[in-house]
DNA sequence: CAACATGTTTCACTTTAGTGCAACCGTTTT
DNA sequence: AAAACGGTTGCACTAAAGTGAAACATGTTG
């Protein structure tokens, strides 16, 4: 890829290679949050917006690139708590939870 | 306890029960969403603004009341997709999630 | 094309969430 | 004061997260 150049190099190509053109099931899924489908997509995005690689997110969040590549493409379930570790460590935000009722 | 009386039997003496009176360490940190202590708060609320015991939020959302009870006292860690599964089933409502930077 | 950067995938290992059940503790209720 | 209610705590089991490291795919750059 080739995303340090500043942040932005358009986070919609890169929408679209992961999760494909706007209309299909995939990118509508990451565009409304569908699930726990939300995960991956929302991490992803914050460590764009943040110009970092997963390696460098992971050396800050003190824990590997095949994790966050796992997160990213929810291969793995995340506890709450790691997921708070990763953002606070390794993006200096932090996660946000509510529930809708 | 006492709950089922329709709802409010004051969410505030339930926080004074629980989380101290206003003031204490534990109760800033439940106000503030200080951290993980802040998922058990959050289903704790929930649960009693629907007026359930923990058994009927177990009943529903497939679960025991005991692994609730875990979860309102931050004994486990508790996974998101869990989380969202016994809000969504339980409390017919949902997780929102987002990344603050 | 060779070296490099970024991300994905696999394997193996340790820890812990998720689950069930049973016993227990305070409060109410009868 | 015994039974019922709501919640907490303990133990044991198993599925999967969390972790590390290495190999791989692919694109990019010198």
């Amino acid at each position: 890829m080739k995303t340090k150049d500043k942040n932005i190099k358009t986070l919609d190509e890169i929408k679209d290679k992961y999760y494909g053109k706007p209309g299909t099931l995939q990118r509508e899924k990451l565009e409304s949050g569908y699930e726990n489908f939300k995960v991956g997509a929302l991490l992803l995005e914050a460590r764009l917006e943040k110009g970092l690689t997963q390696e460098e997110l992971a050396k800050k969040a003190g824990t590997t690139k095949s994790y966050i590549s796992k997160i990213e493409n929810n291969i793995k379930e995340v506890r709450i708590s790691t997921l708070q570790k990763i953002i606070e460590l390794g993006l200096g935000g932090h996660l946000e939870l509510s529930i809708k009722l």
